[in-house]
RNA sequence: GGAGAGGUGGCUGAGUGGCCGAAAGCGGCGGUCUUGAAAACCGUUGAGGGUUUAUCCCCUCCCAGGGUUCGAAUCCCUGCUUCUCCGCCA
């Protein structure tokens, strides 16, 4: 949610930023409900005035002993107005939000324009690309007796779902495994264990909701809940409604959850393998920071996932999402996208964004500044740290050799119980 | 699943229809005292919003949503939630 008194102050500097999006925003539809709101917001409030001092007189009469009904007789009328202008406003205000709530957020400045992904920027490359004597193999065919399974995934679900059994099961566990100890004992993260089931509420502050409910599971119960789609939604959903003590700041969350996406809008696109699957794990890094921290967060954040790159030998580049790539909540988005043999590309690993107040004003998550003794709404930043499905897959297919084995990685190692060779 | 008791400001906690946005204490902030600190004492200290150049003024908020009333933290209904006891359970 942006701030509402940008629109009131500055529209034209808004209807700027929301162009940057080509977010096609109605200002005269707002100006015009925008000035109905202020008339019957005042009229309200007077009325509320006048019925407040009303009560207040008879209060007073009563107490003196006095004849309170000639009193009553005047205020009688104020009831029905001022529930018609009560009424009146609450329509008006929700007709506000519903408008206010649809919008995305500002982009940065830094972010370049642009239509999609081919729009993007690379910022940097690291590693070497394999070389491999041999056509490498994906790892749909590099699995394929190694215990990954889509036939039997699909008979107790459906498409998109995926079996792992024997060392790659282990080998993804080891993979989880190594990140949270890397976040957790080098970069400062508390470890999180959260519910995977979420409210409304909570996905509301994060930005799915009410926008993008097709791309979530919900589940059909009482009360109504729904899979989480990453582990941004109940760990940055701790801060909700909340004002963060100055000391606790900046708060780094650190936590391994599965992901549950509906795909909806994906038919036809990564049909094959691991890529795009209903549910899969992910090490999600989540800060919550000061307004002032929250650039120099972004890009500390960013570093941890590099990090888990780095340690695993795995080639990468880093890419600066353009204006249409980047997400409705975030204002500025950098994509990790490791280097896949099998399949000839780079394709994203893990995506870190910084929403600023975006979020934080939704939950209402503010922290008490030392300096000003208020509260200010924090910034919010998170990152996958890595998609662990996906780093499976990468591990895969660079790891693979002629004969199709995979090697493991020296980081991986001490989590493998003398594992050394997945064939 | 059954029975009972609660949800009030940063925290503890009083308040059962008007003088309550809310006692008191703790914590925070400012000051007096002190070489400095501590203690003591004095003062101050909730959030959001409207109007305004600004001050002022006004509105809303005592878990949430409805209701009763001229008037609700207080009474009624529904929901959520916490705690205690019993049962069941990984």
């Amino acid at each position: 949610m942006l701030d509402p008194q940008l629109f009131r102050s500055d529209l034209d500097s808004v209807k700027l930023q929301l162009d940057r999006r080509s977010y096609d925003f109605d200002a005269s539809a707002y100006e015009a409900l925008e000035s109905k709101r202020k008339v019957v917001q005042i009229k309200t409030q007077e009325l509320q005035n006048e019925r407040n001092k009303s009560s207040k007189g008879i209060g007073q009469a009563k107490a003196k002993g006095e004849d309170i009904q000639p009193l009553l007789d005047q205020v009688q009328h104020l009831g029905d107005q001022l529930k018609q202008a009560e009424a009146e406003l609450s329509e008006i205000q929700q007709q506000m939000t519903a408008l206010m709530e649809a919008i995305p957020n500002f982009l940065d400045e830094l972010v370049p324009a642009g239509k999609d992904e081919e729009d993007n920027v690379e910022l940097s490359r690291w590693g070497e690309k394999p070389v491999f004597s041999f056509q490498p193999k994906d790892h749909v065919d590099l699995g394929e007796n190694k215990g990954l399974d889509f036939e039997i995934a699909a008979k107790i679900a459906c498409a998109r779902f995926a079996v792992l059994k024997g060392p790659l099961a282990r080998l993804q566990r080891a993979i989880i495994q190594l990140m949270l100890d890397t976040h957790t004992a080098e970069h400062e993260y508390e470890e999180t264990y959260v519910p995977f089931l979420v409210n409304a509420d909570s996905l509301y502050g994060t930005g799915q909701l009410p926008k993008f409910e097709e791309d979530l599971f919900k589940a059909s119960s009482n009360p109504d809940l729904y899979l989480i789609p990453t582990a941004e939604v109940p760990v940055t959903n701790i801060v909700r409604d909340s004002i963060v003590d100055a000391k606790q700041m900046p708060l780094k969350f650190v936590c391994h959850t599965p992901c549950f996406r509906s795909e909806a809008g994906a038919y036809g696109r990564d049909v094959r393998g691991l890529i795009r699957q209903h549910q899969f794990e992910k090490v999600e890094l989540v800060q919550i920071v000061s307004a002032a921290d929250s650039e120099k967060a972004h890009e500390e954040l960013t570093q941890h996932a590099e990090n888990i790159l780095q340690k695993l030998k795995l080639p990468y580049r880093k890419v600066l999402l353009c204006a249409g790539d980047t997400g409705f909540s975030s204002s500025k988005t950098y994509d990790l996208e490791v280097w896949l043999p099998g399949q000839d590309s780079y394709r994203e690993i893990s995506s870190c964004s910084n929403f600023k107040d975006f979020q934080a004003r939704r939950m209402q998550a503010r922290w008490r500044n030392p300096e000003t003794g208020k509260p200010e709404l924090v910034h919010t930043v998170n990152g996958s740290g890595l998609a662990a499905g996906r780093t499976l897959i990468a591990v895969m297919e660079n790891y693979q050799d002629e004969q199709g084995r995979i090697h493991i990685p020296e980081a991986l190692k001490p989590y493998m119980t003398g594992i050394e060779i997945i064939e």
